[in-house]
Parts: structure tokens; sequence; C-alpha cells
DNA sequence: CCGGAAGCGATACGATCGTATTGGAATAAG
DNA sequence: CTTATTCCAATACGATCGTATCGCTTCCGG
């Protein structure tokens, strides 16, 4: 057998080559023969990697999606391990993306969901990162809300419902200031106001420092 | 001087046929031919129009911003008069789009969101309607907070900023319902449970009926 | 009533796209 | 060493894009 080559290393470079792009040009801006420009490679080697523009985007999303979970995850590990609120709020942080380092990434997972919303086929690893952050933050309310010591009546809080609505919110705001509508401080002023309703709810003592 | 069109509505037209085909096929996929068709105009009646396509799609993000904010404003007007807290449910059930006939403005704000994340010239459209919504929320929530008898020891609750993450919010769930993370009434689910939080740190009784 | 400006549809043009193809360099098996 | 196979870069191809241009029609002003 002829030479041999890691795939899945080269699959990987192009991919970031693909977050470049979608950073700068937009979704549908990113052309193979950039692309390839940018990951230092021929277009020939692209197309080897990829079958089809489709099938390379559809990895990118992947990769993507994956690193930014990761982050996520890995902040939350960081964080003290007593306190599933102050993780909670590392988490919630992590997510929006609203530090200036994290800007492209913001704009290329926008571009991604906007393609999604037309394409269908990328709505699938799309959902797999939007189902994984929404388990994370599930988890974390649920571990909040046992920690606190006792029930009282009221506060039906439905850890699920809640997380969906920090995504949400996270995702909305980032969204806002992509477009200038929000500052970066006053998007994290608005996150951290909503942290420390959910925070009073809970019934949890608001930790020290939440971001 | 010869001939005379009526070119404002035809410009309207035009950006009918832009957003269906923003709809169907997202932002940059739509390309002038296919607008002229849409439009049943010829390909040299788009051109004269608009100068590039560019101000044509400007003038259709404009268009469709200006429409979902008038029909905001329309659904407030024939609110109860009373009732701030009940136009304010009836304010982020219109602004969240979820409902099966608005999925296509839903898809059509979010290729124009995503689009203009680089394109920045279209930025400017967005943060008027972005901003003409924000305004609507914050008087609501301004007015239903003055519309409690009288102010508890606590509760520093800032109309505008309840404003931004309510519009946040609404975007969000829009958003993970068009890439399929979450079901429309899911996302209804959420948004109706953020609006009972917040009108119970306004002090007031929850309205009757919300959505 | 008639000359010319404005609008019209059609077509041309150059660029760029995704994909297919091709001929040669490199390498492991026989 | 030979040979068959895998990888490579480059180029070709057809389609489609945004835009420019060009005769022809239409209709108001003098």
């Amino acid at each position: 057998m002829p030479k041999q080559v890691d795939y899945e290393s080269r699959r990987r470079r192009i991919a970031e080559a693909v977050c470049l792009l979608a950073d700068e040009h937009g979704p549908e801006g990113v052309s193979m023969r950039d692309v390839a420009a940018r990951a230092q490679v021929s277009l020939g080697a692209v197309q080897r990697c990829f079958r089809s523009k489709e099938e390379m985007l559809l990895f990118a999303v992947d990769h993507v999606g994956g690193r930014i979970t990761q982050r996520v995850r890995n902040r939350v590990a960081a964080s003290p391990a007593q306190s599933a609120a102050t993780a909670l709020g590392h988490a919630a942080d992590e997510i929006a993306l609203l530090r200036e380092e994290h800007r492209a990434e913001a704009r290329i997972w926008l571009a991604f969901v906007a393609q999604a919303a037309v394409s269908e086929p990328l709505t699938g690893p799309l959902r797999t990162s939007y189902a994984a952050l929404q388990d994370l933050l599930t988890r974390l309310i649920a571990e909040a809300t046992e920690s606190v010591p006792a029930d009282e009546d009221a506060a039906p809080l439905d850890p699920q419902r809640e997380a969906r609505a920090l995504l949400a919110l996270a995702d909305g705001l980032t969204t806002h200031v992509l477009v200038g509508h929000l500052t970066a401080e006053g998007a994290e002023e608005v996150l951290h106001a909503h942290l420390v309703g959910l925070w009073e709810r809970l019934g949890t003592a608001r930790p020290g420092k939440a971001v």
C-alpha cells in the first residue's frame, strides 16, 4: 500500500480554516478555494477529505460545537466543587461568549445557526451541542436546588425549564452584542441580573463572586 | 417627461419577494434573478429600483423589521388599557414569533441578523428595530411598575434591563425553535414562566390570561 | 404632433462557485 | 527493481452570480 496520511488531523485543520473564514465573510461566504488556501493545502486535498462542501461545513460545525461545549465543561469542572450555584454562573458566562476573545466563535456559531435554519442537515450537530449545554445547565440547577437546606412552601422550580431559559437568554444576548444592539458590558449585566434572580428563587445565597 | 412609475410600491413588492426567498434558501441564497422572478418583474426593473444587491437587502431588512415592530405595536394597542402587565405579555409573545404562521418571518429575521454580524452596513436597520422593540418593552415594564400600589422595601427593578433580558430571551427562544432544539410549545412555556417571574418581582398580580 | 427622456426586457460579460478529471510523484508489496 | 495503488496539485467544466449595456417601446412637454 502506498502513502498514508492522517486524515483526521487534516480534517481538523480544514475545520479551523472554515471557522476563520466564516468569522470573516459569513457562512455562505466561505469557498472551497479560500478554505484550502487558509488551511495551506490544495483544493484537491480538501476535496479528498470531504466529499462535498456540505460535508465539510457539517464537520466544521460539529468541531466548533464540541470545542465550545468542552470549554464550558472545563470551566465548570474548575469551579469550587461545593457550590453548584457558582459553577452555574461560570457556565452561563462561558456559554454567552461575551468576552472579546470569543467574539469570533460567537460569529461562527451564529453563522451556522442561521444556515441550519434553512439547510436542515446542519441542524443535527447544532442540536447535539445545544442538548449537551442544556443538560449541563439542568444538572447544575438541579444540584443547586438540592443543596438548599429544605424546601419551603412555594417555588415549584423546574430545572429543565430554567436551563432552557438561561441558554436562550445567553444565546440571545450574544446575538444582540454581535449586531451591536448591546455592548458586551450591558449584556453581561443583564445575564448577571438574571442569575441573581435565579439564585434567589433557588433559595441559595448569592455566591461571593460570579464572573 | 416620459413614463412615471410608482417606485415605492415596486420596492415593497420586491422586498416581499426577497423575504420569501430568504425564508426558503437563506440570506445569501437569494439572487437578483430569483427575486425578479418572484416579484414578477424583469431583472432590469430590480436593478433600476436598487443600485446594488446590498441596497436591496438593506431595504428588505428595514421592511420586515418595520412590519414586525408595527405588528407588536398593534398588539399592544389592542390590549386592555388598564393592564400594562397584560400588554407586556402580549408584546413578548408577539416578539418571539413562535406561532407557526410567523415561522417564515423568524427565519428571515435570523437570516438578516447572521448576515449583519458580518456585513456591517446591515446592522443599521437591525439596530433600529431592536431599539424600537426594547423601548416599547421598557415603557411597558416601567408602566407596570408604577401601577403597583406602593414600593415595598426590596426590588430595585430596572425596566431597561428587564426589557433587554426579555428581548434577548424571546430572540433566543425563537432561534432555538428554528433549529429544532425546542418545540414552539416548550419555548412558549419558558417565555411564560419568565413573564410570571417578572410579574412577581413587579409586585403585580398575575394577569388572568397571558397569551 | 412630435422629439426626447425614462422605462423596459434581453442579453452580454467577467468573475467565482462546486465539482470532476487528469497526469505525474511517491510508496509499500511482491 | 518493478508494479500497482494512493495521494497530490493543477486544471477543466458547467453553472450561476452581480452588474453593465443595448435597442425598443412608451408617453409627457412644448
